[in-house]
DNA sequence: CTTGGAGTGTCAACAAGGCTGACATAAACT
DNA sequence: AGTTTATGTCAGCCTTGTTGACACTCCAAG
């Protein structure tokens, strides 16, 4: 795969962003900022006993209010067991409602509650207002190659996902 | 901050990447990247008792060989207890050194014997083919974008980490 | 020179949140 | 009737974060 010192960047500029060394600072880059992503929810979560698996719950509950729980296993990609544990403390608290299907009664639909969604907002608003600066830093070409590369990088299940949720959104 | 439906697209163009909207596209893109980021090296590392931070670790001892143990904890942000704990097993599974400083012997440097450069190159090899895929995929434009974005994303004192690697490298 | 504080690293114990496995229940399907 | 599907739960394990306590080293002020 990687044989040390390849690419001696004189294949013309096209292929630079192809080195090694591009690579890894890339790989950094991605480290060092989902750090900076997730810093802000993690503070405010930090003093309410949930942390980032009860952040990830309510948002994409809030996102498609309804979901069943086996949905939301397939997007968080976590076993029923650990999904289970957080969902337990997020409805006893009031924050989410499950209501079983009408049609399969088998479901639970998720919904969030009005606290739930105050919370969902507090935490997606200290994230949104890091990424908001990131992006208008950074420009809409940059935003745009940003939000490309991103889409390439994941599995393509988890594209699938996350195609589907972005459609919906608008 | 986030006042609901804000910017209804009709500021221009330039300013439709910040709607609440794309930003929360723009996070979600980032949640499901950073998964597809992680997926090869932790299929790897599950078949050897390491986790992770094992990982991290080892990428950034091979980065900046002779690094102190206060360094690194800087660099990864953690407990040096964490750190440790992962430093502890690493060293003596003999993937890494830990020298006592010349000057000051209150310092340890960290190598990363042949070993554990073999699995360094492993892990990041893992993880570089899914990078160079989407890089290739993506094309230089939106990889520079890519880039841009992230670096503004970060922390200040985890952009200046970043940017220290990042000058050290080529 | 000694002594105290700052810097660095280690050990112990605990909590969050992943995981697997086993099992229960209810509803739906065949 | 028997099987599959969706969900929930219990128990137990592992990784990786946390705090607290402690030891060793260095350096500077008395």
């Amino acid at each position: 795969m990687s044989d040390g010192r390849q690419n001696p960047a004189v294949r013309g500029d096209t292929l630079l962003f192809l080195t090694d060394e591009q690579l890894r600072q890339g790989s950094e880059a991605m480290f060092f900022a989902y750090r900076g992503f997730t810093a802000d929810p993690d503070r405010i979560l930090a003093d309410l006993t949930y942390g980032r698996a009860h952040h990830r719950a309510i948002h994409f509950i809030g996102r498609a209010p309804g979901t069943t729980v086996n949905n939301l296993l397939n997007i968080l990609g976590v076993t029923k067991q650990s999904l289970n544990r957080v969902l337990r403390t997020l409805i006893s608290d009031g924050l989410v409602q499950s209501k079983v299907g009408r049609n399969d009664k088998r479901e639970r639909h998720l919904h969030l509650t009005e606290e739930g969604r105050a919370l969902e907002q507090k935490l997606s608003d200290a994230q949104r207002a890091r990424l908001r600066a990131a992006f208008r830093e950074a420009g809409p070409e940059a935003v745009a190659g940003f939000r490309t590369v991103l889409e390439a990088m994941m599995d393509p299940e988890m594209r699938a996902s996350y195609a589907r949720l972005r459609d919906s959104g608008t």
